[in-house]
RNA sequence: GUCCCCAUCGUCUAGAGGCCUAGGACACCUCCCUUUCACGGAGGCGACCGGGGUUCGAAUCCCCGUGGGGACGCCA
């Protein structure tokens, strides 16, 4: 059978962590069966659902390539479909009005509660034969609920969790159409998921609740039950589960945090998923790799460190040209106007070796392309007044040196023996006057990259 | 409270009864490299929640505890 998976965020937020994981996890299993992946957007809080956080969710999913092959599709524009087969239900019995007022539901949830009792509706508008129903209030809209079985189990097989069973008795007749007529998510779920004829439904943890009522419904409408697997939730960095106040960040926050979207994902894969002892690997190999059967049911707490790790080893991997586009859109940002040269390509060749985080590069390099400020630590430090005639000699020498970093160090040398010096007593003072820090790659390889202009004018400015 | 789920190094995980004196990765520590800081290389520290079974043999299967989490909405 074709697979087809869906991703089916609300768009009350941004695409965070945990939901970008649930995209991913079902985007790669549609790819590696060669199958469909729907993004459906299930907009039917209409309360709480906004067109920025629609836009949000295509903007992550788009930073990360998550593709898909449908949709998206609206709920609510779908709206006529589901009063269909809400009427349908309504005529064959399977859903029936109820007037309970919201402060009556309360009233009983509360009692319940007291009583040490699950919260459930009692079926008070629930038709059975023999039971004499009480009369509808004037005005009073009904809601419509589904007639949950009152006996059995429901029981099914999750691809992640292993087998679930839940008896009926434990459910109770939740509500599928509001007062105000629009369907809610439980019965919007089962209509779609049907009718898009989805095969695999991956999704968090928190719907594992859901799925007996889900799959009862299906039965109700004579659907064919799909599979289930449910997906353990992300804990924050501190164990903590993620919330809106609690580290629950947009997967743009990475974006704008220097991260790339080839580490999120390989992070991502790796958080829930092995294969083996395999830790780093292309989206491409994920999707040949992926599989439900490796996926931890207990929930994982979200690593930083891992993740700028994974960062380091993708901007080192990058293209050369992909990743002077990435840098320069950044030093933009901190307001540093990138030039043809120093030639940005070849700064990032020196520099991305060390860096595992890419608004640190630009920050990094930004002293290529303006004045550093000093550390004034620094200067006091390494430009001391004995150390000035040496410098004034090597700049004598770089005046006329065939400008390449072997030519560099070789009269670095020079200078060095000559004045009976170890390299660094050179070195580091070069360094404060050139990148204004202390740290840096090889002082020649720098100084070959920055220039003879910019090399002579800074070491200038502190001999003068 | 009721129901459901989960449980291997600090963290992510390998592990489908013997291959486990439990493997890998991040982090941490030591050393090496060295022109500073990184990168890199080599080592090291470090875990099967507890108790009962089943079995010749259990991290792996079962039960009971304990701990953690989730769900109980006219939210999704």
């Amino acid at each position: 059978m074709q697979v087809r998976t869906r991703f089916a965020p609300s768009p009350t937020g941004f695409l965070h962590i945990g939901g970008a994981r649930t995209a991913l996890f079902s985007w790669a299993y549609a790819k590696r069966h060669h199958g469909q992946f729907i993004l459906r957007i299930e907009d039917t809080d209409v309360a709480r659902s906004t067109p920025e956080a629609v836009q949000a969710i295509l903007d992550g999913m788009q930073w990360l390539g998550l593709t898909y092959d449908e949709g998206p599709f609206y709920q609510m524009q779908r709206m006529d479909k589901y009063r269909e087969i809400i009427q349908k239900m309504l005529n064959d019995g399977s859903a029936y009005y109820c007037y309970c007022s919201k402060e009556e539901l309360d009233a009983l949830r509360e009692q319940q509660m007291q009583q040490g009792l699950k919260p459930r509706y009692d079926g008070r508008w629930r038709p059975e034969e023999g039971k004499v129903l009480p009369t509808p209030p004037q005005g009073v809209p009904p809601v419509v609920r589904f007639k949950n079985p009152l006996t059995g189990v429901v029981a099914w097989d999750d691809l992640v969790k292993g087998r679930i069973e839940i008896a009926n008795e434990e459910l109770d007749d939740l509500i599928i159409a509001r007062a105000d007529g629009t369907p809610t998510y439980n019965f919007c779920v089962v209509v779609d998921d049907w009718e898009m004829r989805i095969t695999q439904v991956i999704r968090g943890d928190d719907h594992v609740n859901n799925t007996p009522r889900q799959i009862n419904m299906l039965k109700a409408l004579g659907a064919t039950v799909p599979q289930y697997a449910h997906l353990s939730m992300i804990l924050g960095d501190d164990g903590q589960k993620l919330s809106k106040r609690h580290g629950a960040v947009s997967v743009m926050q990475y974006d704008e945090e220097g991260y790339l979207p080839a580490a999120v994902l390989n992070y991502l894969a790796r958080l829930g998923w092995s294969h083996g002892d395999d830790e780093v690997f292309s989206v491409q190999k994920f999707c040949e790799w992926f599989d439900l059967n490796h996926i931890t049911p207990s929930a994982a707490q979200f690593n930083t460190e891992k993740l700028n790790w994974l960062n380091a080893h993708y901007i080192k991997e990058m293209p050369l040209d992909a990743l002077a586009k990435e840098v320069a859109r950044r030093l933009l940002r901190i307001g540093v106007a990138v030039q043809d040269q120093p030639d940005l390509s070849a700064v990032l060749a020196l520099y991305r070796e060390r860096a595992n985080n890419l608004n640190q590069l630009a920050k990094e390099i930004a002293y290529f392309y303006q004045t550093p400020a000093a550390n004034q630590s620094d200067v006091e430090k390494h430009i001391t007044d004995e150390i000035k005639p040496v410098l004034v000699a090597l700049k004598t020498r770089l005046e006329q040196v065939e400008w390449s970093a072997e030519h560099i160090h070789a009269i670095m040398n020079q200078i060095v023996t000559e004045h009976q010096l170890k390299f660094p007593k050179l070195a580091m003072p070069l360094r404060v006057m050139l990148t204004g820090i202390a740290q840096s790659p090889s002082i020649d390889q720098v100084i070959a990259i920055l220039g003879k202009e910019l090399t002579i004018s800074r070491i200038n400015a502190y001999l003068n």
